[in-house]
DNA sequence: TAAGAATACTACTAATTTACTAGGAATTTA
DNA sequence: TAAATTCCTAGTAAATTAGTAGTATTCTTA
């Protein structure tokens, strides 16, 4: 299974924003430049991040996005579901109407399984927590994320 | 993240033929009827987990597939390896070199642990084990898994 | 009030991957 | 030798990814 660019791209420009929370809004070129992507390309993942609710944005001159809601309030599963897409896409795990023989059927509990296991791990952080993590690190360049 | 039919499909055929150990051969086109599965598809898909060593094949009229080893002895990290590929591909998660920043970065730590998250879901479990489990569901139909 | 800086919106595209289909070669049994 | 089976290779339509591009809109400030 592949992890799309958007949901890297996106979960870091996630961890700037919340490193700069309170320090007014940052430009989608300021953070495209620290990461070293696409200009255009972070725009829309933003974009989705907005729609999502998860930032807010200021338009004109001095403009910029910021967090809609403290790090610490922000969950990760959320941001996954918003970048990603569902955690673990296999139709039957969600929807019972699939397959008749659902409720006996083995491997659909396996990806079941795994499905929880993955949000287990997201479900339990939030953007803070990285925050937090990232501060431990104290590296000389706290932009390098 | 979207789990292929090629690990969906491979992943029951090999259950079928766990189910069917020890009493000679299974044919593609039985094991595709079954599963209402493509035949020129399916036989593309055990190909692989014949060349990983899971299944060995028997040509000519009443050959066909069976299991390389005993069911317990199949690890679903290898089924699932083979047939999806690495586990969760982010490359910096496994290789140390794409990114100068390894050691302190975050948002890698998150990825390193979701992997690690699946990894432990899969590993501790055999083609055996879902046997067992299919056997404890005892339903009319045996190869409705 | 005009210029400039930023986001917002929409459309296009090359490359890759997925999920097959198709055809015939090789092997084995009866 | 005929039939049944796996083996091998190639092709392909549809979807997805990871962008690029252009222009419209909004807001600030001189």
């Amino acid at each position: 299974m592949k992890l799309s660019t958007r949901t890297r791209y996106g979960m870091r420009a996630l961890l700037e924003l919340a490193l700069a929370y309170n320090s007014g809004p940052l430009q989608i070129k300021t953070i495209a430049q620290h990461q070293n992507i696409s200009n255009k390309y972070l725009e829309q993942l933003v974009a989705m991040l907005k729609t999502a609710g998860l930032v807010r944005s200021i338009r004109g001159p001095h403009g910029g996005y910021v967090l809609s809601k403290a790090p610490k309030d922000i969950n990760l599963v959320d941001v996954f579901k918003t970048l990603e897409g569902p955690v673990l896409t296999v139709e039957c795990v969600d929807d019972e109407t699939v397959c008749e023989n659902h409720a006996d059927c083995i491997t659909r509990r396996l990806w079941s399984e795994i499905n929880e296991a993955i949000l287990n791990v997201l479900s339990n952080k939030t953007i803070g927590d990285l925050v937090e993590m990232n501060d431990k690190n104290k590296q000389k360049n706290s932009y390098q994320i």
